[in-house]
DNA sequence: GGTATATACCTTGAAGCACAAGGTATGGGA
DNA sequence: TCCCATACCTTGTGCTTCAAGGTATATACC
């Protein structure tokens, strides 16, 4: 699977939704969801944590996520663990609405296979 | 139908495979995209030609669109239509797949409905 | 003739953001 | 001992939207 490089204005779209899908399914830190996003994008996906960390500041400014400083129960290693708060859940329909009006638009002008793939 | 802020981020993000796309299906011109944009969003997206027109320029630069100033058949006045050149075909296949990648993992971690809605 | 609206294009200044590159620190395996 | 993976953070550069401003023409109405 090659690596696929989704140019700067797609990451910024995506990084908010994403990380707030990610944590909504259960507590995580910055690490382990580079590593994640890459898994479940089959590898196509790389991202940099120069920018997953400001995000994730960012949406901890905003009242979206709670971080925790804790010891690794496995590793012993300090980590930053993320979790949503209730604020951050309208966060995430909000912007799951946003994503899906785009696609919406998308996949009306794809429809009926009118453009090449 | 309410209007939707989308953001910067999610606007820079669509606004090549949209247009790419649009053009696809066949001519346009500038103002022309921006209703049609509304159009198949229902009303929801709503671009500003400020952030159209470099992107148009920028597409033309980079040899993917050609645009040619013409008069409208029907109301006289001056337009730059743009068309998809033979460059442009590939790009918007590559764009295609950005935006899947990107899909894929957003709706990998939407389903069995384990994001709310 | 005058005015308002829709059409149709363009540019500029300010603000936000990813990316590359740099940094700190520690645990485990060869 | 040395190196890699883990785990976090910050700064400078360049690019892009957005708001706001500008130019110009056709049509409709009074």
């Amino acid at each position: 699977m090659a690596r696929l490089d989704l140019g700067k204005d797609l990451v910024a779209a995506s990084a908010r939704p994403v990380v707030l899908s990610l944590l909504h399914a259960g507590e995580s830190y910055g690490y382990a969801i580079l590593k994640r996003v890459k898994e479940l994008s089959g590898g196509q996906i790389e991202w940099t944590d120069g920018m997953l960390y400001p995000v994730l500041h960012r949406l901890e400014a905003e009242g979206l996520v709670v971080a925790t400083w804790r010891k690794a129960p496995d590793t012993g290693r300090r980590r930053k663990y993320y979790r949503l708060s209730a604020k951050g859940k309208p966060a995430l329909v909000a912007e799951k609405q946003r994503w899906q009006a785009v696609e919406d638009v998308l996949h009306g002008l794809w429809e009926n296979d009118a453009c090449p793939t």
